[in-house]
DNA sequence: ACCAAGGTTCAAGGGGACTTCAGGTCTTGC
DNA sequence: GCAAGACCTGAAGTCCCCTTGAACCTTGGT
């Protein structure tokens, strides 16, 4: 553990190192690599060796997740960055731009939800008829949370019930 | 004015009702009243009735699980209402309470988040070490895997067109 | 040369959140 | 009073995101 600092271009780092670094365990980082989300190159004796932009990639992940993105949908914009060299300001820029808006949205809707949570659960009234959370929640959550997004599924099941509204 | 107002306590609602209400598959209810986030009292039939009031916790399970909580999280804040009695407005006021701070919590961080990607990878710099989203994301905030958001609500919007590998 | 630490693959396991299935029971409307 | 539809249970299946284990190979320091 010492010449972190040394800036060698070059400088391949070890699944460990990748580990050390990121916080992400070996075998999720080999799973993330299975899922084409970071890539590696093998030294001659078969032994993964990461660029230092990987471990961007692994934070960007992170990052991601913390908002509530699949993998998948993480690999999708990952995608968008060069594998042949070591992606540039300009790349990483317009990927996080993009992302961006996620985030937006993202917190945009936990702060509605905080104030419908005043609002109304807070407060204790009765009228759910005109409740927020209630009006919010009932399609937005077109699946429920837990594993799947939403390609999966979602056969014919009913749903949307006229959002009975009465309660 | 709405019949619906008509204070007949004791309308018990059946699994199909609360599910079409609440837009949560029957199965769902059946696999929360498992993990004791809603309860029942059976017919003669051996068939489910939920109070009204099982709505609302419904309602609050969904919105939590939209920030994130995980339902074992979610069961202990729910266990903090009365079983025996339908909440009153304080019993969800100091439920509401606690849990803002939480919801303010997760928003502080997604904000953080997201000025982190501004300005650390927007701007593509390499100072990884000190780098806040690598400082951040490290085990410790986050509460293992499992549970994750989903991203709902954004289905047509494709983010990345993916092909052009440019973002 | 040796050995421990660190790596490799592949397979299976596990937790969370549900859904689906099979086979049987209850309730309801005609 | 009967068929259709709603509901019941228990077990198994599914998805996602990993972790653990077994068995073996590589690297690096003394």
């Amino acid at each position: 553990m010492a010449q972190e600092n040394v800036p060698s271009k070059d400088h391949w780092l070890s699944i460990g190192e990748i580990a050390a670094r990121s916080g992400v365990a070996a075998s999720a980082l080999r799973f993330y690599e299975d899922q084409g989300l970071i890539h590696s190159r093998r030294t001659s004796g078969n032994q993964r060796q990461y660029q230092r932009s990987t471990l961007r990639r692994v934070a960007f992940v992170q990052a991601a997740q913390r908002v509530g993105l699949a993998l998948s949908e993480i690999k999708q914009a990952l995608d968008s960055l060069p594998d042949d060299r070591t992606p540039t300001r300009a790349d990483w820029s317009r990927l996080s731009k993009s992302w961006r808006s996620r985030l937006d949205q993202r917190i945009a809707e936990l702060e509605r939800l905080r104030d419908d949570l005043d609002g109304c659960i807070g407060c204790g009234c009765l009228s759910l008829q005109r409740c927020n959370l209630y009006n919010k929640s009932d399609r937005l959550a077109e699946r429920g949370p837990g594993a799947r997004i939403l390609n999966v599924g979602i056969p014919g099941e009913s749903t949307a019930p006229g959002v009975g509204t009465r309660l």
